[in-house]
DNA sequence: TATGAATGAGAGTTCATTCAT
DNA sequence: GATGAATGAACTCTCATTCAT
């Protein structure tokens, strides 16, 4: 029991991933239990096993993905040991990636699907309310930690926090849809001046 | 002809209006066409008789409201005679309004299914940019007439447009979600810090 | 009245002549109303205006095609005056010509057409029993006039008939087909052979 | 495994049986997928499951057919010991039997579809010559035998399976289609005077 | 006579889900 | 746990046909 408690749970990440990946190259809409399965090597069945419903598997999909993320960005915000480094990573982890012709920012894909299925779906939109207010958290504290240890000047940590999260998702729309007159650069810089104006601290990042 | 010609336009609009309510209500991947043809009173043959495919339908459907939505804005501000005065109103303009309970912000519910659409079809790709980038640059000429008029202190207006517009979709995206944290006093005083810091004009929504 | 009189005839065989190019060029089965409008240059609903259904205007298109096929075969024969050079043009006039590659043999095309038609529809197979009966009389007729002026040895019209038109056809659907392994010249050897042997006189088409 | 290979298979063939009859019913062009599903007793969507396409489950359904004629046709042969027999057997199966009013000659209606579909169906256009080149070939090979074994006179064998092949397609044609001046009798009489006047032998079939 | 607009009645196909093994 | 077989429910799209003009 114990020795089959293990791969069942590594079976359901496993599937998930599948499913994270899947929903990000071809948008929630156009999943089907099949596509994941095949990318997952298993049967439809045996997803519909795991998660019993299709709405189920693509709610925790989605899910998966974005604590995925968070974690990665928490693990890698702790490595910096200034308020101003963890808060210029922040920016840096936020924006996506310049895409190459074939590259695409997997995780933005799903924040854009993670909406638009909030707007319906009551799971997803505790999931996501929940999943921003711990993003804007994030930010607060190091503003918080950054005035503390005379980093940053004196500001509203919760204002700020806001204002840059916005920001971000604002400028991160733009550069997932690719749009032509937004470059990750001018992204940068423009949350560079916020910084700089609201912190008084540069980050050249 | 001309008494033909008419009525052929009119339908087509009809349906396209049908199809942007039952858009933003059920979202696109939930909306059939039988749907629209119930809401615009007709049958779903006469739908695929006018678009011939059910995505046309779609794409066409979000452009209009989109447009329209456009359109509406653009004459509102027209009325107004200072730089300033069109600002604030575009700005609240461009937040939804804080829903009661059944209260849907029927174009920014449009907006989320743009963007994930955007990501995989081409067309529906090519027209938002030009929305986004028509909407940056209406914020763009007003700054342009504030500098002149006098009213606004000297800044480019192209940062400035990017910033804000980036700003208000950032903030929307909490308000038609409906984050408990973020209400649509607080995003205002944050769009209104942003044009008194940046412009030196203070704007009272 | 009158004066509509022709133009209406020759409204009916315009969209007869049509239907029969569609047909054999998409087939039956995949012969629309509107492929035969758009062929005519006029409007589906025209068409049903003329035949009532599509049923019967398929099944007129046919007896079109048919017969004027036949009523040329029959003048170009009037023109040929001795038995045996009849005989060989009605030889000649059954067999498909080998195809290049962008060539269809029409008339035969709509016979495969007829055949399977006939097996379900009542009227089509009294329709092709009227015009095999007419074509093997026609070929009966040759024989029996070649007998009276000598030219050809005494035999069975009837006989002969039934033969050399079932020979052609099971000749003509492999030629149709483009059976790699039989060629015009073959099955015109064939044919000259059994009237060789038959009728005791060469031809050599 | 071998227990869920078989009736695996023998799935498909009840399928493929089953619209081999729908076919001869009801003819090609009008054979529902749910009409086979009918008759199979199973639903439409296993047919899918199956064959993916409606088209390619008609397409191997005639194939299905012939290749059990063929098959059921060499059987048959394979217990006469004399050419001349095998001959004899191979007409009186190649000919549609006389049909009383219910009587129809499933096998033969499938050709004439066959035929019409090959026109425009390359696959099944290469089946229908991959047939009718076997069923040459199997008619030469009589021929050859008997020639071997002093029954027949020397003839080429190539030439006279053309000849006999098609006279009895062209024959089977008017007897499918209950043309009433060509009775059963009269097709063999004809035959059988082909057979005699070029192998030198007589049949009384 | 002529047609564009409109529709109902399907048809094929997709897909989540169930179930026996 | 795992899967292939099976299906019902839905959905898009096609098309002959009708009708007002």
């Amino acid at each position: 029991m114990s020795a089959q408690g293990r791969p069942a749970r590594d079976r359901r990440n496993e599937i998930l991933a599948a499913a994270a990946e899947v929903i990000g190259g071809r948008g929630l809409a156009d999943t089907r239990i099949s596509d994941v399965a095949d990318r997952a090597g298993t049967s439809a069945a045996l997803i519909i096993y795991y998660f019993e419903t299709k709405d189920r598997l693509l709610t925790q999909a989605l899910a998966f993905a974005e604590d995925r993320f968070y974690l990665h960005t928490r693990n890698e915000l702790a490595e910096l040991d200034s308020a101003r480094a963890r808060l210029e990573r922040l920016i840096e982890l936020s924006l996506p990636p310049e895409a190459g012709p074939a590259g695409i920012a997997w995780d933005w894909t799903l924040w854009l699907e993670l909406w638009s299925r909030a707007l319906r779906d009551g799971g997803t939109a505790r999931k996501r309310e929940a999943l921003d207010r711990r993003w804007r958290a994030t930010i607060a504290d190091i503003v918080r930690e950054g005035r503390q240890s005379g980093e940053f000047t004196d500001i509203h940590p919760d204002a700020f926090a806001l204002h840059l999260s916005a920001l971000l998702d604002g400028l991160s729309i733009q550069l997932v849809l690719h749009d032509r007159e937004v470059t990750l650069a001018r992204a940068r810089r423009l949350c560079d001046d916020l910084v700089r104006r609201e912190l008084g601290v540069r980050i050249s990042s």
